[in-house]
RNA sequence: GCCACUGUAGCUCAGCUGGUAGAGCAACUGAUUCGUAAUCAGUAGGUCGUAGGUUCAAGUCCUAUCAGUGGCUCCA
């Protein structure tokens, strides 16, 4: 406890320190400097936290105050929003119950209602006529702090059940705020906004049905999200976003560029057509060509295999609901949902010897898990795919020099994607766990030392790994800004015990081997849609299906145009030649659609001097070049897997 | 699996409170032989996701079911 005499010392963001006795609110310190400022402001921070303008601060530190143009703004202006459209639906619907709202407001708001029937969009529409006509008052918002019997009697007399167990779950101690605009009022430790009217410009997006507390068992409520701005431009332009983000969209583009498609008689499990097949298989080839260089051997495994090896896996009793099972010759059968038991039965085929070892298995093995029927989207998550999936056994000693390599193997492909932002997170041992304490402390010394010795940045996800062994989990940020889990290394000490693995050591004992699980992309077929979304569908030069078109002035030159098609398809590029009776720019402009990295206009000019005029997809004519020359060049970039001309 | 929404021509979509289907693009045919993002004209194309039901009458209303979308939950 401070005592009201107490001096705080707040350094403002030019260098200036200001003294303020503690119990001074941040209000109160924005008015001290201007009445402008504080008309504006909206929140501040105390040491990088964020605290409410009517918090009462208790400690010094570096002091910053937010006004309706920070960039932070967004947070407070959305929380706020959020209790405005709590207070709507109240309005609207007195009978309804609310629960809470969201915790991470960087983009959305939304809150949970207990109410007997769906929201619809006609009530969205009244909903938000509703929080326009509440913006409009203007109300201030206004902090308190209760203790928790006054709490307790505050929404005993609302009717909030929902409030009252959400009180229940504030630890003891704690100190209870509620929030009031006007005459609505809510539990909440805030932070918010002055005035309802810096809140300027609300929309709803979305409802959903939610369970109480996020538990299947409980009873369901209706949730609704929504974002809000300081201005009706910033709206605008998140609006804008997303429709960005739809344009890039994996489905769409798949359908647009004829990459793949769906059929209700496999669900999630998609068809590649042979231009979708075209970049699945460049990026097995490019994996493989990796595996030569790392020393890993390539396997192939059966698909179905008896459920006594999912029993002896585990898989079986922790995995089941996810598989697969068929029958013949009255045998329950399963269809493989990992590679990881069949390479275990490798292993296991001989006697092994410590100077086998480290031993590499990969393996482009379709993979089928049955996921539930809401999960499933696009490419994303799909019930029949495959991992760019490998195992790796090894003895102790040998498992942070093969974490080393693994994440150099990793890092190696994903420059090659032009993934350069990524985080990496090490998972330790969760509170389910198998082993003793030590040897997961071992696994995970091993795993950071791994990654320290690269001198690589990681977070740390306590309690956040794997039964079996802790992992490192690789995220990667797209061109729009969004995080991709792809890859992860996962120590396993499970599996090697449940199929009794061994080999024999340099002193002659037996010796149990350590499992590394390693992928790098995932799925294919994920990063296949990942991959689209980031590129837009203009894929790298050495994915795109079609790398040139060809493409004649008029019909007169197609005979040239055949004989450049020819010439360029021998030495190994795949190109097409467009026939068609079109005008020049009409093929252009399909072509630029289809997203095809080079066009080569050939006509009069071109025929006389054996050359074609590169066009490229992204802008940019590149001349005349001789069909030699763009063939090499074509030839070189696409084998070094880098950029275009 | 749960909540909500969607399903009409190859694609994108229109079709008001029920009165037996329409556009653009694509396809096909013909004309045009063309120089860097859409040449013109014509033709053909749908048991309205599927199955029931209500009705004199169903793309439209009801029920079931399949698939998809956005969320929730799940993701050893």
């Amino acid at each position: 406890m401070t005592t009201a005499t107490e001096l705080l010392t707040l350094t403002l963001p030019n260098g200036d320190t200001k003294e303020v006795q503690a119990g001074t609110t941040p209000l109160q310190v924005a008015e001290s400097i201007g009445p402008r400022l504080a008309k504006d402001a909206i929140g501040a921070e105390l040491d990088g936290k964020v605290v409410d303008l009517r918090h009462p601060l208790s400690a010094s530190g570096s002091f910053r105050l937010f006004t309706t143009k920070s960039p932070e703004a967004g947070e407070f202006i959305r929380h706020s929003a959020e209790h405005v459209l709590a207070d709507a639906v109240k309005r609207l619907w007195p009978e309804v119950e609310i629960d809470a709202g969201r915790q991470d407001h960087s983009e959305k708001y939304q809150y949970d209602f207990r109410f007997p029937r769906p929201f619809s969009p006609e009530d969205f529409e009244t909903i938000e006529a509703k929080m326009v006509e509440i913006l409009a008052e203007n109300a201030t918002f206004e902090r308190q702090e209760l203790s928790r019997e006054e709490a307790k009697d505050l929404f005993t007399e609302l009717g909030e059940t929902l409030k009252l167990e959400r009180l229940g779950d504030i630890p003891e101690g704690e100190t209870i705020t509620v929030y009031r605009h006007g005459r609505f009022v809510d539990l909440c430790r805030g932070p918010h906004v002055q005035r309802a009217s810096q809140i300027g410009a609300i929309k709803l997006l979305e409802a959903s049905g939610v369970y109480f507390r996020g538990d299947e068992a409980n009873e369901m409520l209706q949730r609704i999200y929504g974002t809000a701005f300081g201005k009706a431009k910033e709206l605008d332009e998140y609006l804008q976003r997303i429709e960005e983000a739809r344009a890039r969209d994996h489905r769409r583009l798949g359908q647009d560029l004829d990459l793949f498609s769906f059929n209700p008689s496999a669900p999630a499990a998609p068809f590649f057509h042979p231009k979708g097949a075209v970049v699945y298989k460049e990026l097995e080839q490019f994996i493989r060509e990796r595996y030569a260089a790392y020393g890993y051997g390539e396997v192939l495994t059966p698909q179905i295999l008896d459920v006594e090896l999912w029993k002896t896996s585990g898989h079986y009793d922790n995995y089941r609901e996810a598989m697969f099972f068929t029958e013949a010759d009255g045998r329950e059968l399963a269809v493989k949902p990992m590679n990881c038991p069949t390479h275990c039965l490798i292993f296991a085929q001989r006697l092994r010897s410590y100077r086998d070892l480290p031993i590499r298995y990969a393996d482009f093995g379709r993979l089928h898990r049955y996921e539930r029927s809401g999960v499933t989207s696009g490419l994303m998550r799909v019930r029949s795919f495959c991992q760019d999936d490998a195992h790796i056994f090894c003895t102790d000693d040998q498992v942070e020099s093969e974490v080393v390599a693994a994440v150099h193997l990793i890092l190696e492909v994903y420059r090659t994607f032009g993934f350069d932002d990524m985080e990496i997170e090490v998972s330790t041992r969760p509170e389910k766990a198998i082993g003793s304490p030590e040897m997961w402390d071992r696994a995970e010394g091993s795993l950071k030392a791994a990654l320290d010795g690269q001198e690589m940045a990681y977070g740390v996800d306590e309690g956040g790994g794997a039964f079996y062994g802790p992992k490192i989990d690789f995220k990667v940020k797209d061109a729009i800004g969004r995080q991709w889990q792809l890859g992860t290394v996962q120590l396993d000490y499970q599996l090697p015990q449940r199929f009794s693995l061994r080999y024999v050591g340099a002193d002659g004992d037996e010796h149990r081997p350590v499992m590394i699980h390693r992928a790098m992309l995932g799925s294919l077929e994920r990063f296949m849609g990942v991959l689209i979304e980031h590129t837009a569908g203009a894929f790298p030069l050495w994915l795109a299906p079609v790398q040139a078109v060809i493409l004649p002035v008029s019909e007169k030159f197609k005979d040239y145009g055949e004989g450049v098609r020819r010439q360029l398809a021998e030495n190994g590029i795949r190109v097409e030649l467009d026939a068609r009776g079109e005008k020049l720019g009409y093929k252009i402009r399909e072509a630029q659609l289809q997203k095809i990295p080079y066009m080569l206009v050939v006509g009069g000019r071109e025929e006389e001097s054996e050359t074609v005029a590169v066009r490229r997809r992204a802008g940019g004519d590149l001349g005349a070049l001789s069909v030699a020359e763009f063939s090499e060049r074509a030839k070189d970039l696409i084998s070094k897997r880098s950029g275009e001309l």
